[in-house]
DNA sequence: GCCGCCGATCAATCATAGAA
DNA sequence: TTTCTATGATTGATCGGCGG
């Protein structure tokens, strides 16, 4: 990967003007600004009870919930917002399994109204996160005794 | 209210802003490679020891710089830029014909 | 040829520290 | 003290590369 340097061009012309290196021009393809899409009053999930009582609605990266219209899920921006509920459901199932089968993504993506890919890109970050964590010493689990 | 939860909960944002030395240092490096403002993970490493933070911290400073310097190419960036005619040593201008003012100009 | 995963990064946002 | 800005961290999603 060896690259970089200018690539096509200079910004201005002050005096020291900094060149305009390509990683400045970078542009990710923005997701999609999805259209104003409702949510169905989702169903149950497959097993287990509730979890804490987690209000519905989105909810800002935190915790805090939008008061804004509890049906709608993404932001102007594309990016979605994933309910506490949600995230509850995936952080359990996490628990569960590291990795997901075909068709384990398929039940989770249908219960919590996402798409497989939402599903299967939570997992990967999930696990890029824990592996993280696990780096800087502030999770145990290195989990790996297959000895028994 | 809940928001006194979040930050029960959130407290691992309970961030500290850096050395004032750890910010030169990074700054440094940053404005001496602007043509690749990628540190590799053993340059990360290095830096995090020189700064006394994690190598995490190290790759979120430079996501953020990245990111925010982008969004102001064209201000206080080309100021801030006199870091580059600081120290740069690296593969800056070499066949790059450009002006002929940035020796090792010192501050 | 396509798909999932990894590692790195992006981009938008959160929440706070610090300046005004 | 209150308001505004700078900045570290988080995270859904993208990019490039690899292996099956």
């Amino acid at each position: 990967a060896g690259h970089s340097h200018l690539q096509g061009h200079q910004a201005h012309a002050s005096h020291a003007t900094v060149p305009t290196y390509k990683w400045m021009q970078v542009k990710r393809n923005v997701p999609k600004p999805t259209a104003p899409k409702l949510m169905i009053p989702p169903a149950e999930f497959v097993s287990q009870g509730g979890i804490g009582s987690p209000q519905e609605g989105l909810r800002t990266p935190t915790g805090s919930q939008m008061l804004a219209n509890p049906l709608l899920n993404l932001n102007n921006t594309g990016r979605t917002n994933f309910t506490n509920k949600q995230l509850t459901e995936l952080e359990k199932e996490f628990h569960f399994n590291k990795y997901l089968t075909r068709a384990r993504r398929i039940e989770i993506a249908s219960a919590l109204q996402l798409n497989e890919t939402q599903v299967k890109i939570w997992f990967q970050n999930r696990r890029m996160k824990q592996k993280k964590r696990i780096k800087e010493g502030l999770i145990v689990a290195p989990e790996v005794t297959p000895t028994s | 209210v809940m928001i006194l939860r979040s930050r029960f909960l959130d407290a691992r944002r309970k961030r500290r802003n850096f050395s004032k030395q750890a910010s030169e240092i990074l700054n440094e490096y940053f404005y001496s490679h602007l043509s690749n403002p990628y540190p590799s993970e053993e340059a990360k490493e290095e830096l995090a020891r020189k700064c006394g933070i994690t190598v995490s911290q190290v790759s979120n400073w430079f996501g953020n710089k990245r990111i925010r310097y982008k969004k102001n190419i064209g201000k206080a960036q080309e100021e801030a830029n006199l870091y580059a005619a600081k120290k740069a040593a690296d593969l800056p201008w070499v066949g790059a014909g450009r002006d002929a003012s940035s020796p090792p100009a010192r501050a």
